[in-house]
DNA sequence: ATAATCTTTGCAATCGAGTTGCACTAAAAG
DNA sequence: CTTTTAGTGCAACTCGATTGCAAAGATTAT
């Protein structure tokens, strides 16, 4: 696992005081962030600063965002290597009973044929279900 | 193809005229409408009335909505026989040059392998590129 | 080291899609 | 026809997202 540091580094991002914790934050979370998660979890840090910071972080590639319905995008660290490219694809998994919104990396997502001449970019896969703590 | 009473009664909709209308609309289009869009293209029906037009269709699986990250929620009609379970589920192309967002009906979805104890419900399911149009 | 320049941050204001309260009208039931 | 229920239009409001601006911090040039 990386640090802040070298995750800031790796993608050519300037490290400072609000990046970092951020950041930080981002990787101690099991689940996608909202803004408002974020903003509620570092008090002192300000909401337009932190937006901001995941604007930047987005565009090198450091997060990647999640529109999983709920009305609030979600922001979840990349993976190492990750490029945000089409194979960097992988689904997430919205539990409409608790709320949570991770990234399912393990689950293998297939090649997906296009109509003729369609060029595969980005993609926003969310499933959405029960996860396995709810579905009991 | 149905036509808008056939679908509504069908679903068990209560024809009304915004209603008609709305739907008439969504069955013209190629592509998936926003409220702005629908709005726009019927100048003297009342936001709010569309917008509940709108919930109305979707609790009633007249037409579903999708979240393609543009910031605007798209909708679209359901295809016949649509259930909107994980059997009904299709992937939406989300052209980032044009904005046009469509169904893909015909781009097979596979299985979706979910971790263990998950169960899934439905999906909102973007992929996001640039479709055959924009692709030259 | 100091000055000039560029970047980041905090605060307040604003935007806009979505949503709701309420009164009025239309349709359905009695 | 009268009563009740459902749909509509308008205005107001909510709230997540975004922006303008000035102060603070960092970087580069002199
Ligand atoms: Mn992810
Ligand atoms: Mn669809
Ligand atoms: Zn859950
Ligand atoms: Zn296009």
């Amino acid at each position: 696992m990386q640090t802040e540091e070298e995750i800031l580094k790796i993608k050519k991002v300037k490290n400072t005081a609000v990046r970092t914790v951020v950041l930080r934050h981002l990787l101690n979370q099991e689940k996608a962030q909202s803004l408002k998660d974020i903003e509620n979890a570092l008090a002192y840090t300000d909401r337009s600063s932190i937006f901001r910071t995941l604007k930047t972080f987005e565009e090198n590639k450091v997060i990647h965002s999640i529109e999983d319905g709920s009305g609030m995008t979600k922001y979840a660290v990349c993976a190492e290597g990750c490029n945000c490219d089409p194979k960097d694809l992988h689904y997430h998994f919205y539990c409409t009973n608790c709320d949570k919104t991770f990234c399912l990396f393990d689950v293998l997502i297939p090649k997906i044929q296009l109509p003729e001449n369609f060029k595969l970019q980005q993609a926003n896969m969310v499933v959405k279900g029960l996860c396995n703590n709810c579905n009991k």
